[in-house]
RNA sequence: UGACACCCGCUCGU
DNA sequence: ACGAGCGGGTGTCA
């Protein structure tokens, strides 16, 4: 997690400290200021993310590591299910993310997301998916496409479950879509600061990015953070196959934005 | 038979006539004028093709006449042979092709090609076949692959007999492979005018995609027309039944490439 | 220009 | 059921 840099930047840079403590307030005590007065981060309520505050890559994201040789399984006794996380840390847990979208760029695209997030006690992967609505989520219409599953499947994963509410304290996103990790981790502080505008106008999927960031933001008060891994699409069999599966599935895309919460 | 655009681009539009007599000069005039000063073209040295012309696809293909109902067999005294013509037009001749490759992508690939040109006087189908040489026609080092299997198939059927030298005026080559159809009729046009790159890189298996080029140039100055047809796998059964025993048969690869000539 | 995805098609195979 | 050999394309950004 890295915060703003227009909100830290009035910290004179004569003050450079390596004093973790005094540097946790110098950045932490403007973040708090900057909170939005209103209860939008309170809930679950969809929201804006408002620049707050950026997730970050994965820091042992290595060159040749995989996520199963980083993470282990473990049991989670009250949900009843195998999440993976590492063996150093156990409140930080990995996640991976897919989308599809079926004749992308073509007549008619079906698009579908997936996520994996635990495995059954047997050892079965145990994944969530579904197909992209035709309204983002704040309403707008919106076309069928392989980035905006992709961007669909992260905030799936978000929003399913209360997350730090199992103690996870760090979310970690595998993703094979280098569009959805440099967009969350570098290219959001630029398109905040200049209006959200690109060299060739304006940023497409605007609404999924500032979903995104807004779900960063309100797990962020609640003390978790969220890392975002690029991996190699081999590595990421399990979600692709259920976000494939999804787009085929023959039921029409849903019209409406539609959360899926899981059990509990 | 088509034109390269850029040698009739000259061409005003205001010209445009549909006087075939014409059309024919304004076509023929400048791509004689572009045929090489040397004598590449003579004799059946290999050569790569210049982008003088393409080949077409063949006019006739439908969507489920087959070659056997579309071509009769017709005896060809000096030769000896039963070749298969149109019965509108015994100077146009099909020729079937395939290639194999046993384990292709695996550790040992084996790649092997066929063709069938003709049929004895008892019925029986006469095939010409072999391995896929280990190196190209011009002494690239090159790989055992499905796709090159296919390619070499072609440019051995063009490069077997003197066709021309038969009557034959246009030859029809048939083959499941639309790798080589698409790329012989449409793809070739951009690779030539972009330096062969594609996409994702150089184009693969270049060395034949020039030789077969050149061979229908070779042709070309000749009076004779190369037309592709993409059939269904079903169709090429006797082709295909050869090219894998060519494949399989237990002697090893060429080292160097070695064309083979029919009998006369 | 580069990168990462998402596909579509045909073949070749294990 | 799985994979590789090959091409065409769009979705997106820097």
């Amino acid at each position: 997690m890295s915060f703003v840099p227009g909100l830290t930047a009035g910290q004179p840079s004569g003050t450079a400290t390596t004093d973790p403590i005094v540097r946790w307030v110098h950045e932490f005590i403007p973040l708090l200021s900057a909170l939005p007065r209103d209860d939008s981060l309170r809930g679950n309520k969809l929201r804006r993310g408002v620049g707050l505050v950026f997730p970050t890559k994965f820091a042992l994201a290595n060159t040749s590591i995989s996520p199963s040789r980083l993470f282990s399984g473990r049991w989670v006794p009250c949900t009843n299910v195998v999440r993976y996380t590492l063996p150093t840390d156990t409140t930080t847990v990995l996640i991976h993310t897919d989308g599809a979208c079926l004749g992308n760029g073509q007549a008619n695209p079906r698009a579908g997301w997936a996520f994996w997030h635990a495995s059954s006690s047997t050892g079965d992967p145990l994944t969530a998916d579904g197909r992209l609505e035709r309204k983002g989520p704040f309403g707008d219409d919106s076309l069928q496409t392989n980035n905006r599953a992709e961007l669909r499947a992260v905030i799936a994963a978000l929003r399913y479950r209360n997350w730090p509410g199992e103690g996870i304290r760090t979310l970690v996103i595998a993703t094979d879509s280098a569009y959805v990790v440099e967009g969350a981790t570098t290219w959001a502080r630029g398109w905040i600061q200049n209006g959200w505008m690109t060299q060739a106008g304006p940023v497409l999927n605007r609404d999924l990015w500032e979903t995104l960031l807004g779900e960063v933001e309100r797990f962020f008060v609640r003390g978790m953070t969220i890392k975002f891994w690029r991996i190699p699409r081999a590595w990421n069999a399990v979600a692709d196959a259920a976000a494939k599966a999804a787009a085929q599935r023959d039921d029409d895309a849903l019209e409406e934005w539609a959360d899926k919460f899981g059990f509990m």
